[in-house]
DNA sequence: GTGGTCTAGACCACA
DNA sequence: GTGGTCTAGACCACT
């Protein structure tokens, strides 16, 4: 599945695999019905203990975005695109909401916070190389 | 001083205080000094253990932003604004990045972004009306 | 045969089908002598793994309530319909048990569960109004 | 807090402490805004591990019925009472029904299941000298 | 003190 | 093969 972790992001690193997978739900890249690595095969993909896999899937099951199948595997749920998106779009809405209300606070005109964002936005593609 | 503290957020609740001295600090609602609240007053209005105020106080005072006056409370420096202001434009930039961070995962266009962050703006401005 | 598997019940799958098998016996719809669908077909139809329905079969088998038959297939035992009566009536008692379970660690009483499972009952039978 | 586990019960450990816990919400015994028993101490009292205690603790998060305070411990929710009570409900029902549906099968009558049901129920008080 | 994250490794039931 | 449960023990940040 071509997931990696980053070992000193300060998001953990289940957390990273759940962002990782919503992603690639979004994108298409995983479809519904789908079987997700085995809990086995990534932590030895990624060097990681199986039970920290085991708690990213186990989140992605209480979302309602995979499901397990005793002894089967775990699944893309058939509703997981929908869930995936509305996801995405609830944590980006909070954080412009709290960014809004951090820049009004300092009085910064919209205007120029969104100079700032797109000037930020460009420094960090450049600064991937990206 | 009307701080408020979400138990809930990702920050946690001595930066939450700090940041929002800060920002207190740059709108000019708190003026080089003013008298900070006391640790045990606003531990008790915001029924926050008092460790936590004092830690969020240590952190200002080491920033410059704050001093301590024996027997008498805390007052904001007269430094203070000046420092706020950039210390403030951090906190804005590390929101930034976060939130284009996200928007990436996402695979958000950094144009649908910033429309999103338009729209979110006059709806907040407008108040309630959602 | 019409059988059909819950993969999110906790009973497992093999479990589920033993169960379905004894009361379809009970009620007559298998009759002695009856011919069981083969693991195949079942496996196929209810898209379970084969090894699963083999493992039900071979339970079955020792309850004294199918026999194979070899290159024939799997068929219902002359003293099955006897056999499986008692064994439904356990399922159910071992089902009375833990709704009485339940019911206790909520503190219902007897008297108000026995009526929840009459209006429920009557609920059922009258369809769907509900 | 009074719990206690049966390391022979088929029901996983976490899942006995979080059908007690809410028995005690339900009950009263626990009330909203109450300390649960700290991760440690409840592991200590118990003679169980940690994590189990954890695990517990988390899904009891999830369903709403408590919450945590960084560093300050886990707390009954509010709205605990109300949703502990209906989760019991909805357990209760569904197990009513299936229960119906394979007494219908066998074609017990609706009274004689009720009378099965008293019967089992005086058998398993007297069972625990209750 | 509190909970959160992670590891290493065991044993189990299910398919 | 799959996931589920549990242990023992480590290190961390927060209050």
């Amino acid at each position: 599945m071509n997931l990696n972790v980053n070992f000193n992001d300060k998001l953990p690193i289940y957390q990273q695999i759940i962002n990782q997978i919503i992603f690639r739900i979004v994108s298409g890249e995983l479809a519904p019905g789908d079987e997700i690595s085995s809990v086995r095969k990534l932590a030895e993909s990624l060097v990681i203990n199986p039970n920290t896999i085991s708690k990213a899937y186990y989140q992605l099951e209480m979302m309602g975005l995979a499901e397990k199948r005793r002894g089967m595997g775990t699944y893309v749920t058939t509703s997981a695109v929908e869930i995936a998106r509305g996801l995405g779009t609830d944590i980006i809405l909070s954080s412009i909401d709290s960014l809004l209300q951090e820049s009004s606070t300092l009085r910064i005109p919209l205007d120029d916070l969104v100079l700032l964002i797109r000037k930020r936005a460009s420094k960090l593609k450049g600064g991937l190389h990206d």
